[in-house]
DNA sequence: GCCGTTTTCGGCCCGACTGTTTTCAGTCG
């Protein structure tokens, strides 16, 4: 994908701008960039199909940032950036990962101390040269310091997974307080993005004004166990950073205000900006403290009342990314997202016949005790030696205890059942290396690339296909192959594989583990009408609960119930 | 530079906190 390279390269123009203080063009440049960003189709195959005239649709691109796009596809380069730097040799990007430098400051210490990077920065600091500026000062150079120590040591952004139990355990340390009468994680974690930057929670009193109930609040955030740093604390905000290098915001907002700040603080950004914008063309103000007409305060109390006078539905948390879901919800037609109630069951997990730490038997129990009323067996074949993956002679193996297992849950009236399936592993040649005539004996297949994942695009792309063509294959697991957070994507073409997953009749999985099929692909296959499993890939009975974070990924793709199989249920 | 269910010209989201200033600019979300 393009998108991402020419979204990057327009961030940056747009610094450059405010550096030179141009007006209004670095927002025009920036919101170009956001839209890139978010945009699911590639910004390549616009232009193969429409030219330039179909750049020039893409919302906040114009005449000039589609030749620049333009230019970006032909050449792989932009002339007009080159320019700026040459102009301007600073490494904005770089330096503005800082927290608390912006273009302006930036550019003072360019000016004054010649600083163009990181490095320079950092010396500039160690030798004291930044404290005496006009506009800076000692706690800024000691803020600097931190921030470039900070940067060094921090992964940027954490995984989803990763946060939620010591968010989940944060969140019911501050609800307990006597007098917290509203209470909600709000920012990219409510939106469940699967990736966090940082961590907004959001508390609501009755009384703003009585003191010692907001001391006593704050205190209880920024003395919590894991605080190293306090970035800040006030009236209505505080500021920590935790042992892991993650940043927590806690806002203090009056109940009556509380479905109006909650609103402001999950975004995201551009959900906001529309939000407002149309707020604003019906004669109200909206800000984290309500809805205004003139003066007058008409709602904020509830999320609900307030979209609801915007003459729009209540937009749920994951939705709100301005891909769309504001036309829809004023159009009434947002879909009814899909639970973690609603599922049923789950078709990727192993067992310890390969490389999983339970037995058939534990991981069963477990699934039981989630309400689900089939579990999936889906153990590695043989190409995956280090999973200890499963040969045909197994797998048949493998069947007949399942078999035995099911006949138990029977003799007790249980209404469970374990399924044969598999993840067989697709080869470099398509083809799957497990004969059909054990695939006949499956309950389902479900393929993978665990191999070759060196290969070009249209070899890949081709590679995946011919599996799908396999009678027996139903589900095509993790179809990126991606990690998040450790292993990058093979090359491939998703949208022919999408295509293909459709006229093969193949269901595509949403990983909870990798998160590797993206939202904006999870809702091109809605589109075109192909179902999706959510998978969770426990390789033991505790990883069986991260299913619901699967859930969050087809949330924020728009799926309901119906485009997911495992919330299907017939008793048979 | 982009956009338009008041507009093809004249607008462009908004408030809190910090650190520096002695009344406010810069940054952030």
């Amino acid at each position: 994908m393009k998108n991402q390279e020419i979204s990057q390269i327009l961030f940056e123009i747009g610094d450059f701008l405010e550096l030179g203080e141009v007006p209004f063009k670095p927002q025009a440049y920036q919101q170009a960039a956001i839209v890139l960003d978010n945009m699911e189709k590639d910004v390549s195959e616009i232009y193969k199909e429409d030219g330039i005239k179909g750049l020039e649709k893409i919302p906040g691109v114009g005449k000039s940032i589609a030749v620049i796009i333009e230019e970006y596809l032909k050449t792989g380069k932009v002339k007009y950036i080159k320019d700026l730097k040459k102009e301007t040799p600073i490494d904005l990007e770089g330096l503005t990962k800082i927290e608390g430098l912006g273009v302006k400051r930036i550019k003072k210490l360019y000016k004054e101390l010649g600083v163009r990077n990181l490095k320079d920065l950092e010396k500039a600091v160690d030798d004291h040269k930044v404290s005496p500026l006009f506009g800076f000062g000692e706690k800024m150079e000691k803020n600097i310091l931190d921030a470039i120590e900070f940067l060094k040591k921090s992964k940027g952004r954490f995984l989803l997974r990763e946060v939620f139990p010591q968010v989940k355990i944060i969140g019911e340390k501050l609800k307990k307080i006597q007098g917290v009468v509203d209470f909600s994680v709000a920012g990219s974690f409510r939106r469940r993005k699967e990736t966090i930057g940082d961590v907004d929670f959001l508390v609501g009193i009755k009384d703003m004004t009585d003191k010692y109930l907001v001391e006593k609040i704050m205190n209880t955030f920024v003395t919590m166990d894991d605080v190293v740093k306090i970035v800040g604390k006030g009236g209505t905000k505080s500021s920590i950073r935790t042992r892991q290098g993650l940043n927590m915001d806690l806002r203090l907002v009056p109940v009556h205000s509380f479905g109006a700040a909650l609103q402001y603080f999950t975004g995201s950004k551009d959900h906001n900006i529309s939000l407002r914008r149309i707020a604003m063309k019906m004669g109200y103000k909206l800000n984290e403290y309500g809805l205004f007409k003139e003066e007058r305060k008409i709602k904020g109390e509830t999320e609900e009342e307030i979209y609801e006078k915007l003459r729009m539905e209540w937009i749920p948390p994951e939705l709100r990314e301005n891909q769309g879901e504001i036309q829809l919800a004023i159009e009434r037609k947002l879909p009814k997202l899909v639970e973690l109630k609603d599922i049923k069951g789950d078709f990727h997990c192993h067992s310890n016949w390969d490389g999983g730490e339970n037995s058939i038997e534990e991981m069963a129990e477990r699934a039981i005790s989630l309400g689900y009323k089939y579990l999936g067996i889906a153990d590695h074949t043989q190409s995956l030696k280090i999973e200890n993956g499963l040969d045909e002679k197994r797998l048949l193996e493998q069947g007949k205890k399942i078999d035995e297992i099911n006949a138990g849950f029977i003799k007790k009236g249980i209404n469970f059942k374990v399924l044969k399936g598999s993840e067989v592993d697709i080869l470099k040649d398509g083809t799957l290396d497990i004969k059909d005539k054990v695939l006949k004996t499956l309950d389902y297949v479900s393929v993978s690339i665990h191999s070759n994942f060196k290969m070009g695009k249209r070899e890949m792309t081709k590679r995946v296909i011919k599996a799908f063509e396999n009678p027996y294959v139903k589900i095509f697991n993790h179809p990126t192959g991606m990690i998040l957070g450790k292993r990058d994507e093979y090359d491939i073409n998703i949208e022919q594989v999408i295509k293909a997953a459709k006229e093969n009749n193949v269901a595509l999985e949403m990983n909870s583990y990798r998160s590797d099929l993206s939202y904006q692909s999870a809702k091109i296959a809605k589109e075109m009408g192909v179902k999706l499993t959510i998978g969770s890939d426990a390789h033991n009975i505790k990883e069986l609960e991260d299913l619901q974070f699967g859930v969050y990924q087809a949330r924020r793709g728009g799926l309901a119930k119906e485009d997911v199989v495992n919330t299907i249920y017939e008793k048979s």
